[in-house]
DNA sequence: CAGCCCAAGTTCCTTGAGGGAACTCCGATT
DNA sequence: AATCGGAGTTCCCTCAAGGAACTTGGGCTG
């Protein structure tokens, strides 16, 4: 964990950076995306530390991103994505497709999405939620808003 | 930096987090983003420690995603992003977005963001790129891609 | 032309987070 | 009663982050 707390910045990105900014935070939600919902399984698969691991889970379960679900009588959990969770599904799909053109070389992608919608592989684009059209870094203008700091 | 190195799984998330992923540098990309590009400023903004600052920004350079460019004959210089760089703020704005749903709380985000091409406050959202249909987590199927690991 | 200024780092020390392996706990199965 | 297996917990060690002071190198000022 990062000693400087990013929650208190009057800043969505580190706000959201104090959620899930540590190291495997991401990693572990995208293997419980993709149904890797339990720890060992987790723990196997990522090669994390038990005891990092048990860190994580239990602070995201804090913050409301992922629900700690018994699957059995004996104490066993599975780790599901709450609805806030399931939305920072976006976040990792927007990074799978700049390591996807930047990062995955000769081989190609490692993973290919099919959208539901359309039956192809494709990949998410960041559009304009008011008028559709592209929106991207070049394509905006920042303003103070309601919550800006003093 | 964490110990163990994401930029050898055959995941575009690790890989990604292995450039953007250590604490700070999406708030290096931020901060270059709006305009603020000298040693200096990222210091006092971020209230980063100078010896991480110069890390951070000696490893973005080396990962072709920010450019270190003089500006004075005197030894002085900015950051900018590359094309590369630039291409990450997407991954930003998406962070925005989903910080400004779930933390911004009752103050309401602290940035608003204009949208040039329709001159509204707006936000980003995710699209297929091949037919244009929203696209989330749980839109798609993940499937094995050519540079699937064995 | 000596001394000062300023941006941009560098050095050094302390604290604390990540890695790793071994250990515990607890209900079910044989 | 003994064993198993998932889910953590504990302990120790190393290395990264914070912080403050120091250095460097070219202009500028009197």
């Amino acid at each position: 964990m990062q000693r400087t707390k990013f929650g208190e910045m009057a800043c969505s990105i580190a706000r959201t950076l104090d959620v899930i900014g540590e190291p495997w935070s991401p990693l572990i939600l995208r293997d419980v995306w993709v149904g890797m919902t339990r720890f060992d399984q987790l723990q196997a698969d990522l090669g994390i530390s038990r005891k990092v691991l048990t860190e994580r889970l239990t602070y995201l379960v804090d913050q409301g991103v992922l629900e700690r679900r018994p699957y059995d009588r004996r104490p066993r959990y599975e780790y599901h994505l709450t609805t806030k969770g399931a939305e920072l599904v976006d976040l990792l799909m927007v990074m799978t497709s700049w390591g996807d053109r930047w990062l995955a070389g000769e081989a190609g992608p490692p993973v290919l999405y099919r959208h539901h919608a359309c039956g192809e592989i494709s990949h998410a684009e960041l559009r304009c939620a008011h008028c559709g059209e592209p929106m991207h870094g070049g394509d905006v203008d920042p303003l103070p808003g309601p919550g800006a700091a003093v």
